[in-house]
DNA sequence: CGAGCACTTGATCTATGTCAACGGTAGTGG
DNA sequence: CCACTACCGTTGACATAGATCAAGTGCTCG
């Protein structure tokens, strides 16, 4: 029933002109030129750059809003970088959609967020673990982890330490590693949700 | 040369409605319904409010917006409460204030606000505190800081350790106690700013 | 005057950091 | 194919920054 039949977008998941970004790799640099964008799958983790060092900022996960701040000052406040694969939209995404209500409830979002994050450096260190696999758990009880080192960024330990809670989780059957082709997986694990309940 | 001489607002710095709150007073409880604000003088301490316990989430400081969930959902998301004496005034402010290029303004500043959170939550403790003391401080030198207790909740340490890093600067000379009648004032300092170099 | 709060300081403990060694996997280049 | 390097993760032994516990001061308020 569609005018132009031909011109619907391929696949309802991948909208025109998302990006795709590998787990590990770079979006945008600090200082640098481009799109702001919404994140739709994934994990970004943001950092500063304070002379030359690169620290730990901020974590954007499905729904957030990228580097916003290009739009105001043309130049990315942050760096971004994947820590799962993650799928990307630039934004904003129509031609009215950035106005009033949608722009309030991003800046609502990003102020809850902040939250999180810093509810996830604070407490003990297994509970930070396990707050971080709660906010990037799916309801299916499935989760991709970000790195070891890219944990113990975000919780503000040490990766040592991040290894040994994560191997303790899986002791005790809160963490089950998924097997891919018979492989050990280290970072896709499946999560015992009711030992998880917040 | 103003048309409506008798009308101009009375105050510059204190425009009608606007909202004075004393350190330690509570702006508002998550939950309950209320204003939006924007603080223009001081500084509050956002806590989530989970299974009765209070923790803490986030820091506004002069220029950001507090509660604007309350817009959108019709309850604040966290409880807010003045760490300084404070200045606020409700929000959005104007008729077309709240539209478009504020609103993404004051998504970028909530964004780098969140960041400055985190990394009062990193590195050793002595740094935490300084960090604290270059965001609450002015541009003259001077810091009103909050109480041992409050600035522990921020930095993640405990209030015994706050205590012994603030004499320790003060031994350093980083801080310098002002004193107010004669009276020895624990929570205004003039600053070094050159120790303070950030 | 007593109660409550904020702050200070000392003594001791411990959760986590640090250092070190090692294993697995992927990529690269001969 | 192997050798080599570069990551990433695991585990043990030990060190320490900061937590915890405890006692005491001074101020304010009723």
């Amino acid at each position: 029933m569609s005018l132009f039949p031909g011109r619907i977008r391929r696949k309802p998941e991948a909208p025109r002109s998302s990006l795709r970004l590998e787990a590990g790799h770079k979006l945008y640099h600090a200082g640098s030129e481009g799109l702001a964008w919404r994140l739709s799958q994934g994990v970004v983790r943001l950092d500063t750059v304070l002379q030359g060092e690169t620290s730990f900022a901020s974590l954007a996960i499905a729904g957030d809003i990228l580097g916003c701040e290009t739009l105001l000052f043309g130049a990315y406040t942050f760096s971004a970088s994947a820590l799962t694969q993650c799928e990307l939209t630039p934004w904003p995404e129509g031609e009215g959609a950035a106005s009033g209500e949608s722009l309030l409830e991003s800046l609502a979002l990003a102020q809850r967020r902040a939250a999180d994050v810093v509810a996830l450096r604070g407490g003990q260190a297994a509970d930070r673990v396990l707050g971080l696999i709660r906010l990037l758990g799916d309801e299916a009880g499935r989760v991709v982890l970000p790195t070891r080192q890219d944990i113990a960024d975000i919780t503000n330990l040490r990766f040592e330490t991040i290894s040994r809670i994560i191997k303790s989780l899986e002791r005790s059957r809160i963490l089950a590693p998924i097997r891919i082709d018979g492989v050990h997986a280290t970072r896709s694990f499946s999560v015992n949700l009711a030992s998880l309940a917040g």
